[in-house]
DNA sequence: CGTTAGCACTCTCGCTTGTTGAGTGCTAAT
DNA sequence: ATTAGCACTCAACAAGCGAGAGTGCTAACG
């Protein structure tokens, strides 16, 4: 079932209103946008044609319409083109984040806070996933008697740390001696690739054995899993602004996504490195989220790392301007860490 | 002005009350208590001059009474004292912080998380200032082409790293020994000294004076200065579980408290290393906290170190348990930065 | 003289009722 | 096919009312 033309428009029209307004779109306000020749009852024809397709929905008898998750899909997929964003505003983004220093986290925060606050919702940046980077550098740190400080630099210049027990014996000179011939042995390899080098070289070494076990075990849980602190929210409250939020119940319930960064990393993750994706209301499988809709996009650092970044807000959010936005702070992102 | 016993009861009563129901108390209510063998109509007389005294406060005519933040704070001045707390629950608290890993972070992150869980409040913890701890380690390690990370390992096992820019053609060996040098010079070392050692002791190293420069200003940032990560907060949402929060307005208006950490983290300071502080109601300067309450400990880490946690929680808090929980969630915190 | 019973008074809360206004759906005229 | 007209529906708001909780005052009591 494709729409008419006149169907098409006024669908838009009810949803340009609605995403301003947040109030059911009666026919009169239809009919006297410029541009709608057509008397409300005219109007209302359409409206009750487009109810039944499944596009409208009603509050109740006698409000006006407000526009169906099916609307916003449609209306994204067939009507989204992006927006011009000012070189004022553009200067403003990029001094922002480039005035941070070169710290990843730094450089995340500081997308999340902006993406919150030229989009006025909220905001979610992971930073760039790491496992097909390459391995640059390996270095052991003494911290205490007994433990270690373990730092990975992979391309791209991302680093991960770790403490990790050693020998309380060990010499410095002795660790810097092992995280030289660690990094000399790992450098370019993928985390795949260390795997197996750790299961052929350092077999028969058995002197140093349970340290560079716990090392490889380290390895993986920092490089492969995504720590909690990778994911960054901003603007958390910025969502309490909207009307759709006015009761406590749905702020609180809203709230609760950002309990756990894991679960919010989850969804994030699963736009399977499109460039950009919008899932809309009942499209999220989470509970909290089906008044809203979940806009997020890949960003590639260097060759092989890719991060996410994400907004949520309301289902009618200004779904042009978001995806705007997006496009340029994802493109902002991967400047600053794969220039560095 | 000294109140008799009676109304002391009385008002200890009206408290107990209207921190378990957070409704107004009438007269009815304490003279049905047990262990209080008045009629209503002395309870009212009583209540009416506690009324004139500042105590208590009525919402309307015709409502029941209120605590005021006066009566709190006599309550917590003259009725406070330290509960038990279940063995079965003092495992629950050490298991689940003990369980992570020695960093820093993890710890500060997994006590404020259980901070909030027991008292269903909203924490803070600040994580342990670093000025007066001595440096034990410095190391710096390749990072890319004209960066490295160098890393300050302190006494109590704290860590700070932060990038720095060096010569493009320094070899890691090279860093290395500048590594040793450092350390040897510095260990054992307060951050005042450090200066003094620099002043001195550095002058002449022409070829490296860039570096070290870099070196010093970076450890002055670091570990004068509180990084907003040193602050983290349990439980954000938890408040909004209460009546007084049931407004979507104070709601926001609480929520924006977090929205600075560095402000956060100064309020907390302000507690002057006091064993326990509280803060009732308008005793705070945060125009957002008036309708709060804002309990802050110091914990101590080795000998030099401190940090704070705070909670934050409606007025008619439940300060018995509140204060019982910090004091012994501090003496867990410095069990386990100190131990390490 | 402290304590208490009794009573009039006040104010909130919840309920019902009426009114208004926005918006619809249908029908008949254009 | 479009539109004017009209009856109808329903949420939102205001007004009015009764019930209930709680007070303050006064007078009686031990």
């Amino acid at each position: 079932m494709v729409l008419d033309d006149r169907k098409f428009m006024i669908l838009k029209a009810i949803i340009d209103d609605y995403i301003i307004t947040a109030m059911p779109v009666g026919s009169r306000t239809i009919s006297r946008k410029s541009g709608v020749g057509f008397s409300p009852a005219t109007i209302r024809n359409e409206m009750s044609d487009l109810e039944e397709l499944g596009y409208l929905a009603q509050p109740h008898t006698s409000a006006g319409r407000v526009p169906s998750d099916k609307a916003y899909r449609l209306y994204v997929d067939s009507l989204l083109r992006s927006d011009e964003i000012s070189t004022q505003e553009k200067q403003r983004i990029e001094d922002y984040i480039s005035r941070r220093s070169g710290q990843v986290e730094d450089i995340i925060r500081a997308a999340a806070d902006m993406l919150a606050d030229v989009t006025q919702y909220t905001s979610v940046v992971v930073a760039p996933r790491i496992q097909t980077l390459r391995i640059r550098r390996v270095q052991l740190v003494p911290v205490s008697e007994g433990t270690a400080l373990m730092i990975v630099v992979t391309s791209a210049g991302i680093m991960k740390d770790a403490l990790i027990s050693v020998p309380a014996d060990i010499s410095s000179d002795n660790l810097y001696a092992l995280s030289e011939m660690l990094t000399r042995e790992l450098e370019g390899h993928t985390l795949e690739e260390v795997r197996q080098i750790f299961a052929r070289v350092f077999r028969d070494m058995s002197m140093n054995r349970r340290l560079l076990g716990g090392v490889m075990k380290v390895m993986e849980e920092k490089l492969t899993e995504d720590a909690p602190e990778d994911v960054v929210i901003g603007g958390t409250t910025k969502l309490l602004n909207y009307p759709e939020y006015s009761d406590i119940d749905k702020a609180k319930n809203f709230l609760t996504i950002f309990e756990s960064k894991e679960r919010l990393a989850g969804m994030l993750k699963k736009n399977g490195g499109m460039e950009i994706s919008i899932r809309i209301g009942s499209e999220n499988e989470m509970e909290a989220l089906q008044n809203c809709s979940l806009v997020t996009a890949t960003y590639r650092v260097g060759k092989h790392g890719s991060g996410t970044l994400g907004i949520i807000g309301p289902t009618r959010m200004n779904y042009r301007r978001v995806v705007t936005m997006m496009e340029y702070m994802g493109q902002v992102i991967s400047k600053m860490l794969s220039g560095e």
